[in-house]
DNA sequence: GAACCTATCGGAGGTTGCCTCCGCTTAGCA
DNA sequence: TGCTAAGCGGAGGCAACCTCCGATAGGTTC
């Protein structure tokens, strides 16, 4: 993209991404893309040519979102090793398990699919450096890589609790299959 | 039910179990159910009839491949406390993870919604005694509950691994956080 | 500030899947 | 062989998907 946006397509651009939101916080991965279009104030075919597929939305939205989570693994690095980690994890857990339609995009494919992938990288990134000081500091096995880990508690971050206290101690008893013996 | 349905009812609810079980393996909770009515050679009233919802359809599927995993607890139970359960643990996670549509649906709702209830019933109440087993032979911590261990598998197994070895080191790792420290 | 050009809009419409309803078919029985 | 209701199955109304292209209007140039 060379020129800058036209000021309605800049418009209509924001517009759909917060429509969608709001959609999908409301509805899961399943709202209407004609009531997003709807919501924003725009045509379906503008809806379509920013956003090609329902994926590419999601994505859209929650990459921001996304980088939340790099912010927090930057913080968390200011904490000892493993605390840090496990604090990095239960925080991603408890985040993304609120947003289904992210969750279920990155559980999705084998990962080549390359939808997802930038969110992906960027999680792998994000966490990569707390693994690697936990392992430096042998509180960690060494023999695992953070994308095991990220799908290791993805995996959790996936299924649905009774309630918050249940999620935490099931992701604390993956969390310490990590711990070396 | 009092009597016995009619020869054709019966041939059209088995050619409709069958056809479902190849779509849903297929493609997942999302299928046609046009397209499976097809497949089994019947008219889509005649799916809907039988089976209301499609999460009905899913559950009729799947019972009997819940009940094989009963089975395969049973068999569990014959080797070693702490071998039999891991190993009863991978089958489920190996087995399920073929069958999208199954684990999608176990991993929805909080369990109250009925549909999938008979599942996770029968799953905990086989699997509970090779848990039990295992804690009182102290090679499992005593505080988790058959429930804690089967979400945190079928995370994982709800997870899309680039190969069967990706996944199965998961599996271990999650499993490990089950031992005793 | 007018006129032009093209990036962008937006919805009509073809397609597919959902689910219901009801006239037709046929199994089971006497 | 004929009766009857259990069961069949597809037509049809609806909703969402996605494409395509004539209409619109932002930005630029004079």
């Amino acid at each position: 993209m060379q020129r800058p946006k036209r000021a309605d397509a800049r418009r209509n651009f924001d517009a759909l991404l917060a429509a969608a939101r709001d959609a999908f916080a409301a509805d899961g991965r399943d709202t209407s893309l004609e009531d997003v279009a709807k919501r924003a104030g725009v045509g379906i075919g503008t809806l379509y040519r920013n956003f090609p597929t329902r994926d590419d939305l999601i994505e859209a939205v929650y990459v921001g979102e996304v980088e939340a989570m790099v912010e927090a693994a930057r913080e968390a690095l200011t904490a000892d090793a493993w605390p840090g980690l496990v604090q990095w994890l239960h925080r991603y857990v408890a985040y993304v398990g609120t947003k289904k339609a992210l969750i279920e995009g990155l559980n999705r494919d084998p990962g080549s699919s390359g939808v997802f992938l930038q969110c992906r990288t960027l999680l792998y990134a994000a966490g990569r450096p707390l693994l690697v000081r936990a392992q430096a500091a042998e509180v960690v096995r060494a023999d695992v890589e953070i994308e095991e880990v990220v799908r290791l508690v993805s995996g959790v971050a996936g299924v649905a609790f009774p309630d918050e206290a249940q999620r935490d101690k099931v992701v604390d008893l993956a969390i310490d299959g990590l711990r070396p013996r």
